[in-house]
DNA sequence: GCAAAATTGAGACTACATATCGTTATAGGC
DNA sequence: GCCTATAACGATATGTAGTCTCAATTTTGC
């Protein structure tokens, strides 16, 4: 759990972030044609260097020294070639968290924030199975869990 | 202003509403200490009469004749007293509509928007299961399903 | 009918997000 | 390494959704 310390130009130093975490992605946008540059990796670092689900507006204020438009935009890319997914919140606010692979849900604590993935379940059969009784085919589901984590429940 | 057709379906056959579902809310928010205006039903029956999930925008321009900041006040007090629920959209678009009693999830149908209760499913001792396999206590969950529904997939 | 209090509505205001457009940086060919 | 087409950038204008303010109005209980 990092960190207030990132805040700095381009070229400052070690961030908590692993660069390897950042070339991975850069390296899947590439594949896409998306082009290599420095602010879109500013935007990348920062997003990984949050420790639970952020807003643009938090990425904005992180990165003081790339535009507006630039962060709205690589977030919005980030999003639409799934290196980024969208978290909804209990209150209805919708927020933004690095992807792990594939599909997965995930368990958000009510007092710290954090985001954790929801392993060893599949709810996907039963879904679809309740929704064909109701003769509705299921295309997809969004599913969130709110709680308190372990460190919170104590 | 572009809108999908999804959104704009449903202008044609506006379901009629009966006074008996506004008297019957009004009388819950009654019950609460709110009081029975002129304005809140309109917005009540603006709402009951949407076909489908709405927005807020959407029922200010159905009533010229309600102030705005009347038709959003009215709406939050029908969400926290959970007379109209959230709905979320595939695209992460947040709307709303009437709510039925108790918890319940949504089946939203891509192509016509309608929304329907998914019934016969119950996630919730699964989820928490899951959940507490992680240390995680869960408190509550959201979950929509998205799709086809019977009209549509034919 | 009267007074207290909740509610309303016009419009100012805020926050968030996108669009515009001239400038800059990147990738790939040479 | 140099050159060019163009993707991407950033400052800022514009748009959109929602809240806030406050005087005027409506509702409720007496």
């Amino acid at each position: 759990m990092v960190t207030t310390d990132l805040k700095h130009k381009g070229h400052d130093h070690p961030t908590p972030v692993s660069a390897a975490v950042v070339d991975d992605i850069v390296t899947q946008l590439v594949r896409q044609g998306y082009r290599d540059t420095e602010p879109r990796r500013l935007v990348i670092s920062a997003a990984a260097a949050q420790g639970r689900p952020f807003t643009a507006e938090e990425l904005c204020a992180v990165l003081p020294c790339v535009g507006r438009a630039t962060v709205y935009r690589g977030l919005r890319l980030l999003v639409e070639t799934e290196q980024v997914c969208r978290v909804l919140l209990e209150d209805g606010e919708l927020r933004y968290q690095l992807s792990h692979q594939g599909h997965h849900h995930h368990m958000l604590c009510a007092i710290c924030g954090a985001s954790a993935d929801l392993l060893g379940c599949d709810v996907e059969d039963i879904l679809r199975a309740a929704a064909d009784r109701s003769g509705f085919r299921m295309s997809g589901h969004w599913l969130e869990v709110y709680g308190l984590c372990g460190d919170c429940a104590d």
